[in-house]
DNA sequence: TTTCATTTCTTTGCCCACAAATCATTAGTA
DNA sequence: TACTAATGATTTGTGGGCAAAGAAATGAAA
């Protein structure tokens, strides 16, 4: 007979269940916060990124964040409207595209500098045990993206 | 001056980087082994649901999933139109939908019960190591879906 | 220099994912 | 019995996310 214990296909037993959720639901927390930045989640990814350096091409953005340009042109365009970036063909290589931070997003760094604390507030965790999580998920990331 | 290791809003600080960016890669896993078995991985997670109980109703499924019932809708109904299941409004209860497996569903768990140690093979990590970081997550996902 | 392959980004098409609004049914209450 | 509130699913609108195809620029090789 096949208990929970021992069914491969329960659901508690999944690593990508556990993953998908969790991953949901903590990016669901993300959202009450960074509403009054004018950010969605994939967003601040992408502003983390710039801000730790800018200008940056397509590319380079989507290697960090591993992400697909398919995904990333889209979601420029509208970081661009909303005055957080510039997007400008580089001069020496006209394919790749400069994305570059504007004096506005820029300035958004400092409201932004106060999203990680609320967030680990309202998960509520020890924040040992919320690192020893991270570093288990870039172990597991370094696995599956090789 | 603020150093890599100390800026709070360095990429590679961010728990939700790490999560976002292995739950993509970690699924993204999943697409060529599951192909085979004509599913995605979120509608993988359906059958997964049923093939623990069925039928079960939308409500139930979302609950047991952490999905809203406007993805799953439509999610159902790609199912559907596959023959892996019914969807039929609960004769007790109108507003109720009854999904339930077809035989044809039914038979899809034994292709599906291959599918955890590929995973587990492509990934090549000690499954110990595996097991410490979905608790982890189990862990993360209690905190933040309270 | 001409040609062909490669690189970089964009577009298209399909599938999640969720908030908000909507619809139908049921439950609760006067 | 009517009226109202609550419940369960669907629809609509917006924004990811990626594969595959396309377009433009560069690099390499004949």
């Amino acid at each position: 007979m096949i208990s929970v214990q021992d069914d491969p296909l329960a659901l508690e037993h999944q690593v990508c269940f556990a993953l998908a959720a969790a991953s949901r639901s903590v990016i669901g927390l993300y959202r009450p916060v960074l509403e009054p930045l004018g950010l969605t989640h994939p967003q601040y990814l992408v502003m983390l990124a710039l801000w730790g350096r800018s200008p940056r091409t397509v590319r380079d953005i989507g290697q960090t964040l591993r992400l697909e340009p398919a995904t990333l042109s889209p979601l420029l365009k509208r970081l661009e409207s909303a005055g957080l970036l510039t997007r400008r063909r580089n001069a020496d290589d006209e394919r790749a595209l400069d994305v570059a931070l504007t004096t506005e997003g820029r300035a958004l760094r400092q409201q932004a500098e106060l999203v990680p604390g609320q967030i680990v507030s309202r998960l509520g965790m020890d924040e040992t045990e919320l690192e020893r999580i991270r570093d288990g998920l870039t172990l597991l990331l370094a696995a599956s993206d090789g």
